[in-house]
DNA sequence: TCGAGGAACATTGTTGACAATTGACAATGC
DNA sequence: GCATTGTCAATTGTCAACAATGTTCCTCGA
């Protein structure tokens, strides 16, 4: 996995996993004194992580009160977030037509095994870890990653309610046509698998 | 203007908007104890407001290094921020053409007075902050504000190059044909205004 | 002259203690 | 009975000291 240096990175990492997952639903609270415990730690990284979760989305703060796990977004809202999506990644794709750089179709290759693999079993923190990478593999592949900041909290907020509606091996087919489709240099097809998948 | 009660959001604030009027120049590194003494304050509300900032778009972080104010957007990334801005803020117009509350009306019509003004004068950081708070009250208005945490680090980044390239007055009558569409009911035009003013 | 090592310094990362705020509940007065 | 006020526990906000890390610059040897 990643190997943070700080225990701040390690802290929301570790819960980001566990909301994304679904091991924490919409409305928990999370203390710092609790977490800290948790963690063995005291509440200093513990307040910079939760800080660094609510500007991702996914947790919501209250001055004073403190913050627990974000509610999933409104339909409206989601629908939004979706045409974000779409912006961004089919902007990357585009970008990455213009070198065609083989290096990424490899690391898409790499994950997309992975991925087949994690759908089947029942790990799911595992899976949304895979989608995830997936699709930040794209982001990043265009103009030296400079999208990913911006895609990231965007992605995770549609990301909160993952776990419950998603059919993972459709999902692993609709990665392999894409894939499929910047491996064979057909740039409207590919754009179009994209926007089909990001729902 | 806003009164924060913590220190973290009073310093946020105080930096961000040094940032935004071009005072602290893209590249500047902010020191964690330089500003605590300017402040008055220990370290830690200096720590979680710069976190704040940095997950804003406006500074970025190394660790064990420290922040410094972020570079304009690339010409790539900006266009990508300007397709997401229109989306955003063509998302809440429409779902004001849904209702047509006046109570917003009314605030746009505040703002535009202010506005006028302040281009008129002399003092960017005010230019800057009624520029933003248009803007933000389009996008508060859809659904009870839910896409306001979502646009906020968009509009900040494109904010970043703002003091150096813009005609003030210009902007202003921008504003202005926006407004005056809403008010005639004319949708396709304000949304059409929009996107012309967001470039 | 140039690069490797390393000491000294500046800066961020972490910690535990204390202060301020909040929300719930009991006591009070009408 | 009902609103108001006081009190208390839980929680976040703030602080100052200490630890760990990164940077700078100097020395030393080839």
């Amino acid at each position: 996995m990643k190997l943070a240096a700080n225990l701040q990175e390690q802290v929301a990492s570790h819960l980001r996993r566990r909301i994304l997952s679904g091991q924490l639903l919409p409305g928990t609270p999370l203390r710092e004194q609790t977490l800290a415990v948790e963690f063995g730690i005291s509440r200093g990284p513990i307040r910079d992580a939760l800080l660094h979760l609510t500007k991702e989305g996914l947790l919501i703060a209250r001055p004073n009160v403190g913050v627990r796990v974000a509610n999933e977004p409104s339909g409206f809202k989601r629908n939004v977030i979706v045409h974000l999506r779409r912006e961004i990644e089919a902007s990357a794709i585009s970008a990455w037509f213009e070198t065609k750089d083989p290096a990424l179709l490899k690391q898409l290759d790499d994950n997309l095994a992975l991925y087949k693999e994690a759908c089947g079993g029942s790990d799911l923190g595992q899976v949304v870890e895979l989608d995830m990478a997936f699709h930040r593999l794209l982001v990043e592949g265009a103009d030296n990653g400079s999208l990913v900041d911006l895609w990231l909290p965007i992605m995770l907020r549609m990301f909160l309610r993952y776990s419950r509606h998603r059919d993972l091996m459709e999902s692993y087919h609709e990665h392999a046509g894409i894939v499929r489709a910047m491996h064979a240099r057909h740039e409207w097809e590919a754009l179009e698998a994209l926007k089909l998948h990001i729902v």
